[in-house]
DNA sequence: CATTACTCTACTAATAGAATAGGGAATATA
DNA sequence: TATATTCCCTATTCTATTAGTAGAGTAATG
């Protein structure tokens, strides 16, 4: 499961994601707008920048802006960062690899074979969707909600 | 991440699965086997057990069988036992759903969609894959082993 | 009826998840 | 250069989950 500092963050990103570059945004104000406490967003925002995802200025006038652009950031990188791995095992983990205590042999290991199918699926899905990608999926589930409405009448 | 409780689950099910029908097995015998502490096996194979994937034996000559037969038990069945959902989201469980707190609109909400397809893939898998299955891949992969080491004489 | 072996409830320790608190450091601007 | 603003960072708290232990209870066998 999804811990909730990954739901925030990705909340929080998609909301910076969805302002053309209108510049730094106040941690309050992603806060409010996306109803996560503020102290706790702070913590995730600042993990983000140190791991190149975010970028911020301080001051007046300061704040957090995204640095990359939304379709360079993917929800695999964001999660691995707040989460860790995506692999259901370490030991078919290929960004933080470790072997199992006790596997007698990792080469011939069929829970860790299926596993390994397990990781490469959801990698193959996570770091190919990006911020953009979600947002143009939003839109394209709400412009099919309009319609469905409309034919409703 | 897999929690050590059906790492646990999986090895000693797998145990079983590759005895062909000698009879019940103790707890101790293959907590032994496999390494895992007694009392904590006793638990999970209880738990097991309640959810119809083993069945048991009380008394002398008693212990653990599987209650179908190794290609009828999924890995996503034990998962679920022991884990809970697969689903990276509450509102994308099949099993388990309910909706996420403070999701605006869920038929419109872009993580959720690319969580759905997390959850697909990684349901396809596991509930594809029965003991058998993994056995086979191990059988399959120990061949391979074999191979290469004769090839490299 | 005694032994064997599973059944069940309760308990504990350690870790991770979800925050909260509060001072420190950098920046803009008056 | 003083000050308000805003991010930066460490520590602490609370709760839930994970991993494991303990021990009495129940059923079957011989």
């Amino acid at each position: 499961m999804l811990s909730k500092k990954s739901k925030y963050a990705l909340r929080a990103l998609l909301a910076l994601a969805r302002r053309p570059s209108e510049g730094p945004v106040l941690i309050s104000e992603l806060a409010e707008q996306e109803g996560i406490p503020k102290k706790f967003l702070e913590l995730i925002l600042l993990e983000l920048k140190n791991n190149g995802i975010l970028q911020s200025k301080k001051g007046k006038g300061g704040g957090y802006f995204l640095g990359r652009k939304p379709d360079a950031i993917s929800l695999g990188e964001v999660i691995r960062v707040l989460d860790g791995p995506l692999a259901p095992l370490p030991c078919v983990s290929q960004t933080a690899y470790h072997a199992c205590e006790e596997c007698g042999d990792e080469a011939t290991c069929g829970i860790r074979a299926v596993m390994k199918d397990v990781r490469d699926a959801t990698s193959t899905i996570l770091d190919r969707e990006s911020l953009a990608d979600v947002l143009r999926r939003t839109e394209r589930l709400q412009q099919e909600k309009k319609k469905v409405l409309v034919y409703a009448i």
